[in-house]
DNA sequence: GCAATGACTGGTA
DNA sequence: TTACCAGCCATTG
């Protein structure tokens, strides 16, 4: 197991802190933090991304993690998470799934 | 210090 | 819709 630094700490906690049914993109994550950039979260996500809902942080065009996507939309169907594709390519309807923090 | 790399993003074709 | 490109930022060799 590596160890969780500062950052990628905050990065876990934000991605737990969205509500199911809801997804942030990386580069919201990063701006939230306002430290680094969407690169930076991705990284993170590879690392530690097993101890969080990962699935519920996808990219800005809404389709999510690469090698995963069957993982991700059994949750999104499991979640009720707005889908524009329930399939390949598997995209998340982000205008309305999208968290920005605010309950 | 430089170059390559990666679960990124937005623009253009 | 997909494909390619330039910009972005920290890590790694």
């Amino acid at each position: 197991m590596p160890e969780i630094d500062d950052y990628s700490s905050r990065v876990l906690d934000v991605v737990d802190a969205i509500p199911p049914g809801q997804v942030m993109s990386y580069g919201d994550v990063a701006e939230y933090l306002g430290k680094g950039g969407p690169r930076q979260v991705g990284q993170v996500m590879s690392r530690f991304g097993a101890a969080a809902p990962w699935w519920r942080v996808i990219h800005a065009d809404g389709t999510p993690a690469p090698g995963h996507e069957a993982q991700a939309l059994a949750h999104y169907l499991d979640e009720g998470t707005p889908l524009r594709s329930a399939r390949p390519p598997v995209r998340v309807n982000l205008r309305q799934a999208r968290w920005t923090g605010a309950s």
